[in-house]
DNA sequence: GTCTATAGAATGATAGAC
DNA sequence: GTCTATCATTCTATAGAC
């Protein structure tokens, strides 16, 4: 997906060799059973890692440690740890540039909103720590992904601002900023994902359940669609 | 306000003596004007520095640095990290104690909402680094603040929720989930200092001007208003 | 109160035997 | 492919002169 990744942390030592997404997927046809076992459990370890302590927080010792694998292993597959950053952070952007998708489905704003909100949801709840990789990316001045922001994330937003403001100026919605209404719909939904232990807390301990989730989703789309007067999405 | 914070990273060595809100307050009265400002240009710039980096990937050269002063002289104020860290957790604790406060000055559920909404929107404006800390800490799975999550923040909410429970029984808005109404609320509006520089970036690499950022706050206030069936709060 | 110099521990990464 | 041993660097924190 990311050929190429803006150079980042330059104090740090240069390296000979910098894995990218595209020389990782070249080897794909002869990995044995044991390379692939090892690199899906690395990759699943430091997401959690690089989720919870940012890049520069995370060590690969911890890594290494939750892959079950002695630490000079991980540099066997993964030769430094800002190669293994940047494979955890595109496997989760080819997540969210799917789910964004789901926005263009439908040209109704009730049923497209529905949809994508949901999805949104469903993220948070199926992968909170590309979540939380992706917030501590922006709270660190996003190092890594910022001129994804400025070309990828741009593109898509602008175009769906276009959709946005041609429903008000069909007066299917009430006016509202097509930004001011995106990003409240980032911040609610990722909110359950980011602040996910927050939440945890406040409900005793223990994470919502299924139908708890489930309400809230709805609840989330109700509360959003009224208040642009888009009413509820039709039954399909 | 934190006299006992609960004992974190028990891995790292151990210290002598480690500062606490009490003891730094007790010393107020004799502190010199040198004294206060480097303290002052300490907290600032640890405040900076934990909200992009978090407490692992936080360094002291890089607060010393920030701060323009020797790194020593910052162990000479604040005796470890840790002492520096809790002061600045401390400090953000209250901002965010005092904004809740707003949530009780009235009883009609549009214009509470409308002051609370707008009270913390504000804070996104004017502390955006104590709200990153804040989400650091709960990312991280909140190391420090956790017993103040169960006891403080859980009190809070779990009154709050009683009333807005009582508006949805008295027929004031519309039947929602209190907690799923909180969170929409608290994402929403944090999202504009944890994220801005996401919003940022897709403003052109500027920030909000300031009256992009009171209609955004108004929007917020008036979408979620709507959602609930409030409608819009009295002029006062 | 300030700051040079540095101790002691942890970290990212590698060498090289198996 | 695996892993013990270890290096070079960076980190927190301190000693001690000024």
């Amino acid at each position: 997906m990311i050929d190429q990744l803006v150079n980042i942390y330059p104090k740090k030592r240069r390296h000979k060799f910098t894995m990218t997404a595209k020389t990782s997927q070249k080897r794909n046809g002869s990995k044995t059973g044991i390379r692939r076992e090892n690199e899906r459990a690395i990759l699943e370890a430091a997401e959690s890692v690089f989720a919870e302590f940012g890049y520069r927080g995370a060590t690969t010792s911890l890594i290494a440690e939750r892959a079950g694998i002695p630490k000079p292993n991980l540099h066997y597959y993964f030769p430094t740890k800002e190669a293994l950053y940047r494979e955890v952070v595109d496997n989760i952007f080819n997540i969210w540039l799917d789910a964004a998708d789901s926005f263009d489905d439908c040209d109704d704003p009730a049923e497209a909103l529905t949809r994508y909100i949901s999805k949104k949801m469903d993220i948070s709840r199926d992968h909170p720590m590309g979540s939380k990789v992706w917030a501590n990316e922006i709270l660190q001045k996003a190092p890594v992904i910022h001129d994804y922001l400025e070309t990828v994330l741009k593109d898509w937003t602008n175009s769906r601002v276009a959709i946005i403001q041609r429903w008000i100026d069909e007066g299917r919605i009430d006016q509202v900023n097509p930004e001011t209404l995106l990003y409240m719909i980032w911040a609610t939904t990722q909110h359950y994902a980011d602040f996910n232990h927050q939440i945890e807390t406040l409900n005793g301990g223990k994470p919502l359940s299924d139908d708890r989730f489930e309400a809230a989703k709805q609840q989330v789309v109700d509360i959003i669609l009224t208040g642009i007067g888009a009413g509820r999405a039709p039954a399909p």
